[in-house]
RNA sequence: CGGGAUGUGGCGCAGUUGGUUAGCGCAUCUGCUUUGGGAGCAGAGGGUCCUCCGUUCGAGUCGGAGUAUCCCGACCA
């Protein structure tokens, strides 16, 4: 009998499991909303890692490592970002404990208060300036490009697994120009490493756009995004990139010589994704059987299941299964035989597709005999026999097939619920149904903010991509003129 | 920080108007039988019923306080 399957629209966090739990600290109130990284999970970060990493060595940045605690002083330099950031911070103020003198375990020792507290870093902006001011004096030093993988903290009163958790784990790349247009074109280049990531890896299809003034960066003059659409409809902000203009070399006084000798302000940027677009690829491709992980992304490619029933018969089958892996691994295929001989197959078949393994191989003594293997896709659930001599190219082959056939499913998915919408009425009527909304805005922040407060929706982006229409037309809640139509949706 | 709900073996839950030794499913361990879609039978182990205080002859059950978790708001990658 099967267990009864888990829907994706009760609980996503069911999914989760495999890859995560939330921390267990439940006795101590202080480090609520942190999560573990399972190794399976992390496994799949390490591949988004290495992949990203190419993709910024590509684009000439360099990795660099800056420390984990930031002077109080160091926040409040910029004034827009302070109000962003402060009020969800960790702070360090003692550097010693010691043995209680009243009772057992241990108490902060009050001596050892700190002369200036200590921030734990919600993001580096600050502590990287801090230091790029020393690294920089004349144009020859410039532009400085530069990626740190770290983790940070945010105090965020309410926390959800992967997607708002109180430590995450994350990219920041800061760096800094000699001109505006050259920090301008970073911040594009960047986001659309993004969007060539999300897509072509992840298999997410995303929208690239720039943030309204509400939703902008603290301290950024403007925030890129890509944006992606979840499987019930809510957008999810999946990576982004600030242009910072001046403010933080203003903020930390940072001058270069110019060609023409004299001085001016260094221009920045800084960009960065998390362990969030994990969430966003479980989002995005889960069914009721579990993960949909794909190819490019997978820790294991290939999973193997022997059939059997003599102590024979299973020597016969692992030996096919090692001839066949070897051959797998050869053309750069992770593969994993499941020899475990206390659970039987079916429940290995049903384990690996909660786990998203992109394609199962099944061989049992009839294969053996016909010199078959039968062949299942995790992405579209069919199984198919075929000869044991073709199948690796068959398999190879598929790998591209399933990673293509993700990303049209959720193309197709995300197209089936954008909606051109022009009355007011209509707005508040599809809102409810969830998804994109392609609607005139007028420009101002009242608007967005009566949007917001009357339908829980918000600009997700104003898009920069070819595919929205540019046309001019009436803000669909206040009727004033517009000159192109922003993505409203509700949002994680 | 507001509003609501919930804390019972590793996990998920039941536990009646307060009444003996606190149950069930899953998981674990042992044995046998099984293995082409989440196995069956037999047996075994595992509990400070969130904490403290109170009511009572008697509290998992009632009352108070505390605490934690989850959901909904405000805040956010």
């Amino acid at each position: 009998m099967a267990k009864e399957v888990i829907s994706r629209e009760e609980n996503y966090s069911q999914w989760y499991n495999n890859l995560v739990t939330k921390a267990d600290l439940a006795e101590n109130s202080a480090v609520r909303g942190c999560m573990v990284i399972k190794p399976y999970g992390y496994a799949i970060w390490e591949k988004m890692q290495a992949q990203l990493d190419k993709m910024f060595k590509e684009t000439g940045h360099q990795n660099a490592y800056f420390p984990l605690f930031i002077p109080k002083s160091f926040l409040s330099r910029e004034a827009e970002h302070v109000e962003g950031f402060a009020k969800e911070c960790a702070v360090v103020t003692h550097h010693r404990l010691m043995v209680d003198p009243e009772g057992t375990g241990v108490v902060v020792d009050p001596s050892a208060k700190l002369e200036e507290e200590l921030i734990v870093r919600p993001t580096s902006e600050t502590i990287i300036w801090n230091t790029y001011k020393n690294w920089i004096t004349s144009y020859r030093d410039l532009p400085i490009l530069c990626n740190q993988w770290a983790n940070v903290v945010r105090w965020e009163m309410r926390t959800r697994l992967f997607l708002r958790t109180a430590e995450f784990l994350w990219q920041e790349g800061h760096t800094a120009h000699a001109t505006k247009e050259e920090a301008i074109e970073e911040t594009e280049k960047m986001v659309n490493v993004y969007a060539k990531f999300a897509r072509e890896y992840m298999a997410v299809p995303v929208v690239v756009g720039k943030k309204s003034a509400n939703e902008r960066f603290a301290g950024a003059l403007d925030t890129l995004c890509i944006e992606a659409m979840m499987q019930d409809g809510k957008a999810l902000q999946a990576g982004t990139s600030h242009f910072l203009g001046q403010n933080f070399a203003k903020a930390f006084d940072v001058k270069y010589s110019t060609k023409e000798g004299t001085l001016d302000y260094v221009w920045a940027t800084s960009w960065g994704v998390s362990t969030r677009l994990m969430g966003a690829l479980i989002m995005a491709h889960s069914d009721d059987c579990g993960l949909v992980l794909p190819p490019k992304l997978a820790p294991i490619h290939v999973v193997m299941v022997p059939i059997f029933k003599t102590d024979e018969e299973h020597k016969a089958v692992v030996a096919k299964m090692e001839e066949l892996k070897a051959g797998l691994e050869k053309s750069g295929l992770s593969v994993k035989i499941d020899d475990r001989d206390n659970v039987r197959s079916g429940f290995k078949f049903a384990e690996w597709e909660l786990k998203g393994v992109p394609v199962r191989i099944a061989i049992g003594p009839r294969d053996l005999q016909n010199n078959t293997v039968e062949v299942a896709r995790r992405d579209t659930l069919t199984k198919e026999s075929m000869s044991a001599d073709a199948v690796v190219a068959h398999v190879v082959e598929l790998m591209d097939k399933i990673q293509e056939n993700i990303y049209n499913k959720a193309l197709e998915f995300r197209a089936s619920k954008t909606y051109v919408v022009d009355t007011w009425e209509e707005f508040k009527e599809k809102i409810e149904e969830g998804g994109f909304l392609l609607c005139h805005w007028d420009g101002t922040p009242e608007t967005e903010e009566k949007i917001k407060e009357e339908t829980k929706a918000t600009i997700r982006c104003i898009p920069m991509d070819t595919n929205v229409i540019m046309e001019e037309g009436k803000c669909v809640y206040s009727g004033k003129p517009s000159k192109q139509r922003v993505i409203f949706a509700r949002s994680y």
